[in-house]
DNA sequence: ATTGTGGCCTGCCCGC
DNA sequence: TGCGGGCAGGCCACAA
């Protein structure tokens, strides 16, 4: 998906969408209700009513609603928010096309404007009242003792932990490999085995690595991204990166500084 | 409980 | 031009 840098993007947007008064929905797919909500469900719990808080927990967008439940959006790999017509990020891995059967999910405002979903491959979601607090604290918000907690102990690897949005919810492929790769630290070493220096760096790069590629436009605007394809190599040693497969994502790391 | 695997769903790109 | 295979920034259910 949209990592969290794209969906603050989108969150920021969504504002836009606060303090009208939804009179249209729009759900023509059953798939992309979650939670057991239904079309009708959804329309009951939305329709006359307007958001007035537009939140992010990780990768999650919280859409409050007025005396009513908070509409949550997650985007899976492909989802765009378009509000009024503008589109919130251009994806990498996303068409550009802007196919109408895409539209997942959308509600129009009386002044004529309308917040929509499009998500060609379906992998997003809607869904009244998700559970917030099943995801982990914000990586945008961790303190150095919360990563240093959260990867205690666990054996797992590394980015498999960074990744698991119960510990610490936002994270995705991209800016994981990103993130290991400007601290210098193998993605396949086992989360509790860092020591306290390594997780210190790892900590300084997270906070560094969210305020540089957010302010460049997003998760795709990595040093490593331009390499990250078979046989790229290391932009900072050029060493032919390593291609592996690490809690169940394509990795890509170096083999010579990421120890 | 933790960790790993497969599957979901669809579009696109590459090579033949 | 057509077709098959592989791949994709996420998440969930399930198995060990």
């Amino acid at each position: 998906m949209p990592e969290m840098l794209e969906v603050e993007t989108y969150r920021r947007l969504a504002e836009a969408a606060l303090h009208r008064t939804i009179v249209e929905v729009d759900a023509p797919d059953p798939w992309f209700l979650k939670g057991g909500a239904t079309a009708d469900v959804v329309v009951g719990a939305v329709l006359g009513r307007r958001f007035v808080e537009a939140r992010r927990r990780g990768k999650l967008l919280l859409l409050d609603l007025a005396d009513g439940p908070t509409l949550g959006i997650r985007f899976g790999m492909t989802g765009v928010l378009e509000v009024d017509g503008a589109p919130g990020e251009e994806l990498v891995y996303s068409s550009r096309r802007r196919d109408p059967a895409w539209v997942r999910f959308g509600v129009g405002f009386s002044d004529g404007g309308a917040l929509v979903v499009r998500d060609a491959r379906r992998l997003g979601g809607v869904e009244l009242e998700p559970d917030e607090e099943r995801l982990g604290v914000d990586a945008a918000a961790v303190s150095r003792r919360q990563l240093s907690d959260l990867l205690v102990g666990s054996r797992a690897p590394l980015k498999a932990r960074l990744m698991d949005q119960d510990r610490m919810a936002g994270l995705g492929n991209l800016l994981t490999d990103e993130l290991l790769w400007r601290a210098g630290i193998d993605p396949a070493r086992p989360a509790g085995e860092l020591s306290p220096t390594e997780v210190r760096r790892l900590h300084a790069n997270l906070v560094r690595t969210l305020a540089v590629l957010g302010e460049r436009g997003g998760s795709h605007t990595g040093d490593l991204q331009a390499s990250r394809e078979r046989g790229g190599r290391c932009p900072k040693d050029g060493a032919e990166l390593l291609r592996r497969t690490i809690g169940g994502r394509t990795t890509y790391s170096c083999p010579l500084h990421q120890r």
